[in-house]
DNA sequence: ACGGACGGGACCGCCCGTTCGT
DNA sequence: ACGAACGGGCGGTCCCGTCCGT
């Protein structure tokens, strides 16, 4: 019986993985249950034993992405030389690395402008997400700005994810590299 | 002869024009040929008489929106009293009735993350439209910054879809507030 | 296990043996997934859980119309009278019978004309079928001929075969009836 | 006036000419009034201006097919050395340039097994071009059996339509030049 | 006579949610 | 818990027939 709580829940975080980095390769309208399952091992008709509909499956893999992500951002502060802790968080989110990563990077970036269309349970889990990442944005600012550190938080944070989404939106590449060197120019002239 | 190409070129115009609103309330793949065609007074069974495909419309309805976008702004920034161009610019970027209304604004804050996954023709109409924005944004920034122009005016123009995009997405309306907030003050504090 | 494969089978059985007659009746593009589905008790919705597109069935379906063509012509060798197989075969495919009955008669004459068209698969099918048909014919022929039985067995299913078509497709049903008296009246003229 | 006449008649014959090309090559439910109203250099919009219905044309394409298919022989015949006129028509027949060109050859062979499927006036056209092909046969066989002509004429036309139709539909080009020569074969080992 | 927009219908391929059976 | 079949629906594409225009 443990063993087969215990499958279960292997099965449901399998799904739960693959769901969160397909949503964010293909968008939250992209992704078929047949598909998931497929790419879980499984077949799509096993997929009502672990959630009730497609809806709670996307609300958990945005969670799951929104957390992915962080993670991400958190290996590259904590790596981070003593004094460019932000400046580092930056230059990872908008490194070439991250920018072609879209299925394991931020899900802001990924899935940002699909969000206003997602149903609440979904936009909940993410905007939970978006509330952590401020906050690890806010805890980078020490002695950065004359303002709030919650609204300099905010308006990097603005500045990264507008940055990102527009590199992948264009169709000239030195555009998109443009875009993120300005965003790390203004933020090296503003700093302390 | 005449009345012909212009009867064809009505009722063109008003396709695109109802794919371009529809495309951002909606989304790229949330859009039907039935539905855009219905709301344009017509059927389904017309649209290859106007386009070859779905995705040749879409590459239209991209341009449109980009250009409703685009005047949209300007017509704030012919409004704004003098030396006071960027700021009104951003602020009307960032009010409440933009914020609202998704269907006649700025298509890379309502679309941007969903572009990666677009047929070429689509992001290649997109992208321009983004280049015309940038310098929309350069035009406003004289003597603002000590870097050039053109880069503020990247950093600026992610700014504001970055925040956009953010207090779209969540599902929390005092987030969204403090988002769009932040990057005004942001804006004041580092004028010239 | 036992029970869901068999189900299974049988619902692919059915739906290739409606094919196999709604080809011969309406043509290869005659046939809709919806109707043959529907005539097998189904709804289209759950054609591609047993065939991967509308050619796979094709394929089978042409293969299965091939082998009822040739059960059709062994029923009638099998009675013939000693001495009398080739004439009973020959008339067994130019009956009256057969003439009316083209859902479950030969697909050649069916089909003939519409095979250069379809998908290799298709047509590979019908051909092995054909040879089988070949076969048959050249094992009635014991001693008919001077020539190789093989050669006259191809002679002799050219002119069933053209018969047939000719006799359904004239708009004159006494036209009809004297192509294969002719064909008959030949054949005994020129037995051993 | 008569200009206007002469333009039409001019039109409509192309018409028909190149429908007649169509259904030899792509049958009769494979053609569409575009296609052919386009490779006539017109649009499908003048279509009803010349024709009725689409089933209007098919039976008058039907009869130019079978006119067509006539003179083909017709030629070849002419062209045969004396006492050769069978021999020629059937090898003109099953030659390989018969094969390979469908849309210019014998609509029978061709169009024969969608023949039942089709409304009377296209099947009565058809019936009465191949009257006229028996007609043809019929005149080359003097002295040829000891059965009627009329009736020996059909078999060697069922033969010959036969052959065809099975050389084209198998998949294996072997097998189809067997065929042929098959009924080549014995032609010549049932002469006078 | 001809060109072209338009309406409506059809078809294939696909997907989701459910219900069985194992 | 899982696998598989099934129902119903939808979306893009194409086609025919019609109706205006020129």
């Amino acid at each position: 019986m443990a063993t087969h709580s215990h499958r279960k829940q292997e099965s449901h975080d399998r799904i739960v993985a693959v769901a969160a980095r397909a949503i964010r390769r293909r968008g939250y309208d992209g992704v078929g249950i047949g598909d998931i399952m497929g790419e879980a091992g499984l077949t799509h008709g096993g997929f009502y034993a672990h959630f009730p509909s497609k809806e709670a499956l996307l609300a958990e893999a945005a969670d799951k992405a929104g957390a992915e992500g962080i993670e991400h951002l958190d290996r590259a502060v904590r790596k981070a030389p003593a004094g460019q802790a932000l400046q580092t968080l930056v230059a990872s989110y908008l490194s070439d690395q991250h920018v072609q990563a879209v299925d394991v990077g931020c899900p802001v970036a990924a899935l940002g402008s699909e969000m206003p269309r997602q149903a609440p349970p979904v936009r909940r889990a993410a905007t939970h997400r978006i509330e952590e990442l401020v906050s690890l944005v806010e805890r980078q600012l020490s002695g950065w700005g004359t303002a709030g550190a919650h609204t300099q938080a905010l308006a990097v944070l603005s500045m990264m994810v507008g940055a990102l989404v527009i590199a992948r939106a264009v169709d000239k590449p030195e555009l998109g590299r443009a875009v993120r060197e300005a965003v790390l120019d203004r933020l090296e002239s503003n700093g302390p």
